[in-house]
DNA sequence: CTGTTAGCGCGTTCAT
DNA sequence: ATGAACGCGCTAACAG
């Protein structure tokens, strides 16, 4: 690959004349400039941004590190990250960590040495660690979806306690009493923060919580189905069940079918996080959906604010709400509730 | 951030001694190395891989270039390019196209000049020119699931034309005889070659072809919606409709159930690409599924076989067999083929 | 076993 | 209006 001085000497010119005339920094005369992009053009030079970058400490590249694109969820907010970054001139590095911290610490420091301009994370954990030690190196990260104590950093995420108190007010105004939680990890915030909007909900209801119809598990289909499964050996059934995402609503549903049973008839069933309409045919579960676009986007435009240094200087939190669609999951038609009746 | 240069001082040795600790080339005393070492830790030292990929030519990152993460078609394919090039220790910058050429060469502009080691494209139109400027930069490219005419490229792809023809064949042997064809755009190879395999379906069975049963649209849902609407407007409706992509399949299915049909009731219903079983709760359509995650991986691996240089001389073409899929959406329950005869 | 020299490709600073 | 020198951070080649 042809290098600025090859340039040079072929235009009969110095580098750093070819670097004026591609930067359009500084004055050249139109018959230099002529020549050189003549030369230009016959050794199809293309600059190369490492040496740039090497010099100005700036890569324009920034780091988003999730733990599954599969997920329909960070799909989507990968495309917001990826459309704000694009637009301000920069691009991503995509990464899986698939919950596993290892992988994530391993990321991380690769992502460091390649001297990535900013950090979009969604952490694994619930240690402060790995994003102070990001910190430290004095690169700016935000933080994506999930609270992480004992950090003072910049995070976008949606309203989890709020979501899941109206989804949960929405199952007790349909006439439930007994609603189960099929939850995520312990460790992740979205995941506590749900299960406190479902008590919070039964609390302002009066109604008793029953400590064992929540359920802890894993953001997955498979573990849905297993606290599904669990959920239906209880006696008496419950009457609702909320699943605290869209994988865990899946594997739940899966559960349910194989008992021989369906929502809304045999029991209700809402959830966190909708499935993108374009890949649903017919829209059937009643969710919280968060803003997943949004949630990119407008983490993606916090971290460039922070590179180019107008952000406040104390760490911002934005929570986008989350929107409650109310589908046939939980409809009262042929319902369970209206059996027991 | 600390430099190699810093930790020398402070360790009193000289840059190329630090350098030999960290990267376990050549022989450094046991004393000089925990001295190193400790100044590394002390002084939080990252190495700047920017500084290395200068010097040896070498970023460890790759392109995945394609048209629209959001897809989950191309979602998996990109999960399927992450792991096989993490497993090899190289960054994927992800880029969406939104089959827009413009786009695209910018994208391709400025990953040549991040220099990035290798290119995976899922290329926009069927201009052999984006590739062919890339290659004559020495980068290797891979292309993935779409065939450009008049480059010699290494290229991964599924069985288009064969995973039509059975879909049609399945249709015809159902009893099927007006089968419309909602196709994607002409341009893209992938939308030819199931209509190539649609046509010799019907030849095969010596069925006589209707051109106006055949649509070219756009693969979005929004085709689908309004070419289903073109064919249900068709007297006689045809019995049966093979979608050529997911999208396609969802907006052709909007469009009937506007029109207050369904399938497989009113007619039948295949299309090409599943919907990932982790999104779908009752999987209906009967569809040709191409294995989306092997595409990414096996492209991957190609490029990094080049990138060794262990490749075969010539261009690679794998194509990837697409399979079928029987579900509901071409019952022959309660169908119109039966009420008709 | 350790250090010196030089250069990867580029652009700022200071001359001319 | 154009150019020379220097350095960004790192390491191969060659001493010692």
């Amino acid at each position: 690959m042809a290098t600025i001085r090859d340039v040079a000497e072929r235009a009969g010119v110095a580098p750093i004349t070819v670097s004026r005339v591609i930067n359009r920094s500084g004055y050249v005369s139109p018959e230099t400039r002529a020549r050189v992009e003549a030369a230009v053009a016959e050794l199809q030079y293309v600059p190369n941004t490492l040496a740039r970058s090497l010099r100005f400490k700036k890569t324009h590249t920034l780091a988003l590190v999730l733990t599954d694109i599969t997920n329909p969820f960070w799909t989507t907010v990968a495309r917001g990250v990826e459309d704000a970054a694009s637009q301000a001139g920069f691009n991503v590095i995509l990464c899986n960590t698939d919950e596993n911290e290892k992988k994530q610490a391993e990321y991380l420091r690769v992502l460091l040495q390649k001297r990535v301009d900013g950090f979009l994370l969604v952490p694994t954990g619930d240690a402060a660690g790995p994003i102070v030690a990001i910190q430290k190196q004095g690169i700016p990260v935000v933080v994506l979806d999930r609270l992480v104590p004992g950090v003072e950093v910049d995070i976008v995420r949606g309203d989890s306690e709020g979501g899941a108190y109206q989804l949960v007010r929405l199952l007790i105004d349909l006439g439930h009493r007994r609603i189960a939680m099929l939850s995520g990890p312990r460790g992740i915030s979205t995941a506590a923060q749900r299960v406190a909007g479902y008590w919070r909900a039964l609390n302002d209801c009066g109604i008793p919580g029953e400590p064992e119809l929540v359920l802890w598990g894993e953001y997955t289909q498979a573990s849905g189905y297993e606290m599904m499964r669990c959920i239906l050996a209880l006696k008496p059934r419950p009457t609702a069940v909320f699943a605290a995402n869209n994988f865990i609503a899946v594997g739940a549903l899966r559960a349910l079918r194989e008992a021989g049973l369906w929502a809304p008839d045999d029991l209700s069933l809402v959830s966190f996080d909708d499935i993108p309409s374009g890949l649903v045919i017919e829209p059937f579960l009643t969710v919280a959906s968060q803003p997943a676009y949004a949630m990119g986007q407008r983490g993606t435009e916090l971290l460039l604010r922070r590179l180019s240094g107008q952000a406040a200087a104390e760490a911002q939190e934005i929570v986008l709400p989350a929107e409650i669609i109310i589908r046939r999951s939980c409809d009262r038609l042929r319902h369970a509730l209206d059996v027991a009746a």
